[in-house]
DNA sequence: AAAGTGTGTAAGATGTTGCTTAAATACTTA
DNA sequence: TAAGTATTTAAGCAACATCTTACACACTTT
């Protein structure tokens, strides 16, 4: 997970994610997309990802292609969502305090 | 985002994080978490984590109280549910392959 | 008001990241 | 096999992140 959410904490590489989501993009076509910055930078940045497990490869002949491997994200997304539904719990108490607060009201649902 | 995910990519304010997510913490019970660091430095990841609205901080007497602010995660959430779910949509292509692979086999559902 | 707690800020050392240019590797085509 | 295309690796550098120690600030208690 860490190297995932590190991975993922650099704006260029959450950008590459983006563009390889749904498709194979070769490299040189990825880097096309950033004009700002090198190929070597954009290499490099492919190399953390497919390190991080975010990015599966496939050689063919001269090209190399990229597409995001969804799976390595498990962990991060997992990790996120469970503090994330944090906020649900906090709104349920909110909400359950507030009822109680009607005096005399009953409480209709168990626990 | 970016400064939420920037945030969350360090193991120790992930730690925070958690230590924070159902109940307010005193900086010093928080510091008290980590042997292995000082007490600023400490500080200065708690500085991180509210700049990037991941905490919520109450100031009673003395003490400065953190916890867990799940909205400045909103974001962070939906970007990387996003790309998660491209492994559904893959599975889904996968299983849609196979059975236009049984020849002659009728596909039961629409589009 | 002085001393005591709890906490943050400043300054500086050290390690890490992300970029660049130059060179190397891997495969393809003439 | 020589030249061409696609891509990565190497080396070096500037910027940034994280830690530490020393100090400052804000409240509380005596």
């Amino acid at each position: 997970m860490d190297e995932a959410l590190r991975a993922v904490a650099d704006p260029t590489r959450r950008a590459i994610l983006v563009l390889v989501r749904d498709r194979e993009v070769s490299a040189g076509d990825i880097a096309r997309h950033f004009s700002d910055i090198s190929r070597p930078a954009v290499s490099q940045h492919l190399r953390i990802l497919v390190a991080a497990g975010l990015l599966d490869l496939r050689r063919a002949g001269n090209r190399r292609f990229y597409r995001l491997r969804p799976e390595g994200l498990a962990e991060a997304v997992t990790f996120l969502e469970t503090m994330w539904s944090a906020s649900l719990g906090r709104l349920k108490d909110a909400a359950e305090r507030q009822e109680r607060a009607h005096t005399g009201e009953d409480d209709m649902r168990g626990s």
